[in-house]
DNA sequence: TCTGGGGTCCTAGGACCC
DNA sequence: TCTGGGGTCCTAGGACCC
């Protein structure tokens, strides 16, 4: 039982989301394995994954454990929808809601005893609120700490609700094998089996440095934090995006001029989605993958912030005849384009007193955001008062 | 497991500055 | 000309997550 006032956590997670929509919006779906997704699996239905089917899975090996799968293709629209809804309810539930993905979230319930009851009615009543007003099956996790709270429903899937007593904490935790650990993959596993560790428990019974020697530093400690059940992280609603990338598999290689048009529409996608968010950034990446699906970056920081078409495609074609050599010697299977450094929300500037030099620096200012091309309106405000506002293009300022 | 598209965080070396 | 210590920023790669 959680005591009033503890703090208390649900980890909210939609079952197969993509699949599950499938299955929801198409009858005939329902109870089959259903694959979504074609040359790789995005999703896979309950049913499917019962025969080995895997995320990230090749479409063919996928086929080849399931040949008697439903394969749909993906339809996004339908889940940024389904999303929205079930988030909707998240917001209604919970005062603090941290949006983890398109179909995950952590919600802080405490203090809502004297509202909505104890922490495990609130995660009881989500689940048929979900299943009731969206139609999908979502599982939850409820614990004092966001960790245990995203193991549980790890555990508990799919469809299910499990609750860690804070009295139970580490009676749950220390049985479980080190991979149900929040940031344990297959690399920092196999090195902790190495050594016998497989268990959380046996992680709990080595010392803060002897992990930081297998792991390193950061991946050492915060293993070694998690295995004591320290998680101090708290739910936070507010957390911003420190990147904004596209990218494209490459059905063949192409020549460096062939891949232009590609980088074009990559790099408008990118800074439209800055531009709708308000969003400017300063460092431009390039990703590269090549035949033997080695990896490689490069990346320029510009001087100011920009989500201008313009100025990323100019930095992107600079960072791609940089590569030509590696790219000719290696095959390229990927390409992509991301940009970091955001800065986010209104334009702000120091200015000088005078009007018509502030004017000049804030259009100089919005050209170099957003490009001559990339916005449409821009209103100049002065302690909320509006001082000008632009239609673009090429519209003098009405003051 | 022969591979999509979107992200986060950490590490390590080098340039540069005081 | 050679030498310290401390700090920031940039670049590239790697592990991990959904």
């Amino acid at each position: 039982m959680f005591v009033s006032g503890q703090a208390a956590i649900l980890h909210a997670d939609l079952d197969a989301f993509f699949a599950s929509v499938e299955q929801r919006d198409n009858p005939k779906l329902r109870g089959k394995p259903v694959i979504v997704g074609g040359g790789v699996v995005m999703a896979a239905s309950y049913e499917a994954r019962a025969r080995g089917v895997r995320s990230a899975m090749g479409g063919r090996r996928a086929r080849q454990l399931c040949p008697d799968a439903i394969v749909v293709q993906p339809r996004f629209g339908a889940y940024v929808e389904a999303s929205r809804a079930v988030f909707e309810i998240f917001e209604q539930a919970a005062p603090v809601v941290e949006a983890m993905s398109i179909d995950e979230a952590f919600l802080d319930v405490r203090g809502l005893e004297h509202i909505s009851g104890p922490p495990e009615q609130i995660a009881a009543r989500l689940r048929r609120d979900v299943r009731r007003l969206v139609g999908l099956p979502i599982t939850v996790g409820v614990a004092r700490t966001k960790h245990l709270a995203k193991v549980a429903s790890g555990v508990a899937k799919p469809d299910g609700l499990l609750v860690v007593a804070p009295d139970r904490e580490r009676e749950f935790l220390h049985p479980l094998a080190v991979e149900c650990l929040w940031g344990v993959g297959p690399k920092t596993a196999e090195r902790l089996h190495a050594r016998g560790i497989r268990t959380v428990g046996d992680l709990a019974r080595h010392s803060e440095p002897a992990l930081v020697s297998i792991l390193g530093r950061a991946s050492g400690r915060h293993v070694h934090a998690l295995a004591h059940n320290r998680d101090p992280r708290r739910v936070d609603a507010r957390r911003r995006r420190r990147s904004v990338g596209a990218q494209c598999a490459l059905g063949m290689t192409r020549s460096i001029e062939a891949l232009d048009p590609v980088l074009l529409a990559l790099v408008d996608r990118v800074t439209r989605r800055m531009r709708t968010k308000a969003s400017a950034g300063r460092t431009v990446t390039l990703r590269l993958r090549f035949r033997d699906f080695s990896r490689a970056t490069r990346s320029r920081t510009l001087p100011r912030a920009t989500a201008g078409t313009r100025a990323v495609l100019a930095t992107a074609r600079g960072l791609l005849a940089d590569a030509t050599p590696m790219i000719e010697r290696r095959g390229l299977t990927l390409v992509g384009v991301a940009v970091s450094n955001l800065q986010r929300g209104p334009l702000q500037l120091e200015l000088p007193i005078d009007r018509a030099t502030a004017l000049d620096l804030v259009l100089d200012e919005v050209r170099d955001r957003y490009g001559p091309e990339g916005i449409r309106r821009a209103v100049l405000l002065d302690r909320g008062a509006r001082l000008a506002t632009w239609l673009f293009p090429g519209e003098e300022p009405e003051l």
